[in-house]
RNA sequence: GGAGAGAUGGCAGAGUGGUCGAUUGCGGCGGACUCGAAAUCCGUUGUAGGGCUUGUUUCUACCGAGGGUUCGAAUCCCUCUCUCUCCGCCA
């Protein structure tokens, strides 16, 4: 959420982000109630003044036997008039706020301009395409073939969308998640295993809500949401918490099951393992310090493509323009792997720098040298997803007679396995 | 699920209707003493929002959250959340 005053003191630029991001947000509307709700506070707070004043005097006249009744009536009026402005301040209050929560972001200065995906910049190209002296296979003939996914019954006990891993499969997924996580450790950032499951407040604090509040598996009876991504539940970790500066970045990661409905996504790269209602995921989570929030930026993406370099998996890393740019984040790079089957640029992780966007709003600070509360830069990005890591494994490191190679740096994690033939090893 | 106890400033812990933003202790900060430090003594100590003469200024709000009673609520009443103890159930 962006401060109320820095959109009185930037009207200008953050109604152009809108229109950008092709956001509706009604910014004079929101100036106009807040303009009306500082008015009102001068008023009522003038009452209140009056009425402190004449309390103590009704205590003193009260202490001295005095008769007080004819002050008291009067307060009567002035407290039920108070308790009218108060209200009103607080409708005045709600009202601005539901509009600013669906404000976006402001792009960050070095972030492309642009008007759609097209016009994301590739910054980065890293290995090399794969070549085949046969025709590449798509990952769902090749896992069908093995028998390590089971899309059908997924299906009949959950819905379409809901993957079943089976015997190699299921190993191979469980060592990409180990093998990110040891990567991860190993470069600093303290393991965490968060629930699966939040409240309305983490969803909200991190943006979910309001705004993709439908893309999200609700449990009414309990109001918890499962969660999209581990960045909810562990960007919250320290919600309205002060960090001491000298802690400054906090660097966590984890695992989490990831739960999206996908809701009017249908038909756009839906086809296996490429969009899913469930997956599985490492998440990397930083908390920075403003002064230094894009270079944790760097080297949080450098943290993750390294992941797909010890993979051995080529990809490359695009640099969003600003119209693409997600709703909280100030700046983001996706990093796409390519996947020779589909012949397809895979988006396997996106890192974000949000700045103090989601900071705001679940009220995580500092102080700088012990000074004045100063919000903390949130970041994160997929360390990373492990469905269409899948993918990538599967159709690039296909063989002719329908084997998939195991990546070297996955052997250590499947006993030394280093060919999978079928499903049962 | 049932019964009970509790939630107060960075922490500990008083306060049960009227100068209570809140006694006190610890911690933090400043100073004295000291070559320096410890100990001791003195002083100081939150957050947010607003007004204007922008000031070591003034006002308002904040005692888990939200409502209510009252001229006035940390204090009384209601609802909710969380923590602890006991009982029940259970991976």
């Amino acid at each position: 959420m962006l401060d109320i005053k820095f959109i009185r003191e930037n009207t200008q630029k953050v109604k152009d982000v809108c229109k950008i991001k092709k956001d509706d947000a009604n910014i004079d509307k929101i100036l106009e109630l807040d303009d009306e709700r500082k008015k009102i506070l001068v008023e009522v707070e003038e009452l209140k003044h009056q009425r402190n004043d004449a309390s103590l005097e009704i205590a003193a006249k009260k202490k001295n036997k005095e008769d007080a009744s004819e002050l008291i009536a009067d307060m009567q009026y002035v407290s039920a008039k108070i308790r009218e402005l108060d209200e009103k301040i607080n409708e005045i209050i709600a009202a601005r706020d539901e509009i600013m929560a669906r404000v976006p972001n402001i792009p960050h200065e070095s972030v492309p301009r642009g008007e759609s995906e097209k016009d994301n910049v590739v910054r980065e190209e890293w290995g090399k395409k794969p070549v085949f002296d046969f025709e590449p296979k798509d990952h769902l003939t090749i896992a069908e073939n093995l028998e390590i996914f089971d899309f059908p019954r997924g299906a009949k006990i959950s819905g379409s969308g809901f993957p079943v891993l089976r015997g190699a499969g299921a190993r191979l997924n469980r060592a990409l998640i180990d093998f990110f996580l040891d990567a991860h450790r190993k470069n600093g950032y303290t393991e965490i295993q968060p629930p699966f499951f939040v409240n309305a407040q983490s969803a909200f604090g991190t943006g979910q809500i309001p705004k993709s509040k439908e893309q999200m598996y609700y449990a009414g009876e309990d109001d918890l949401y499962a969660i999209p991504t581990a960045e909810v539940p562990v960007t919250n970790l320290y919600r309205d918490e002060y960090i001491d500066e000298k802690n400054l970045p906090v660097k966590m990661c984890a695992y989490s099951a990831c739960f999206r409905r996908e809701a009017g996504s249908y038909g756009k790269d839906t086809k296996g393992f490429l969009r899913v209602h469930q997956f599985d995921k490492v998440e990397l989570v930083k908390l920075a310090h403003p002064d230094n929030s894009y270079n944790e930026l760097e080297s949080l993406r450098k943290d993750a493509e390294i992941i797909l370099q010890k993979l051995e998996l080529p990809y490359r890393v695009l640099a969003l323009c600003d119209a693409d740019l997600s709703f909280a984040a100030a700046k983001c790079y996706d990093l796409e792997v390519w996947a020779a089957g589909e012949k397809k640029w895979l988006e396997v992780s996106s890192c974000s720098n949000f700045e103090a966007f989601q900071a705001t709003r679940i009220n995580i600070r500092f102080r700088r040298n012990g000074g004045k509360p100063e919000f903390v830069h949130t970041l994160n990005g997929s360390g990373v997803a492990t469905a269409r890591i899948l993918v990538a494994i599967l159709e690039n490191y296909q063989t002719k007679d329908g084997a998939v190679i195991v990546p070297k740096v996955l052997r250590p994690y499947m006993d030394g396995l280093e060919e999978i033939a079928n499903s049962r090893i």
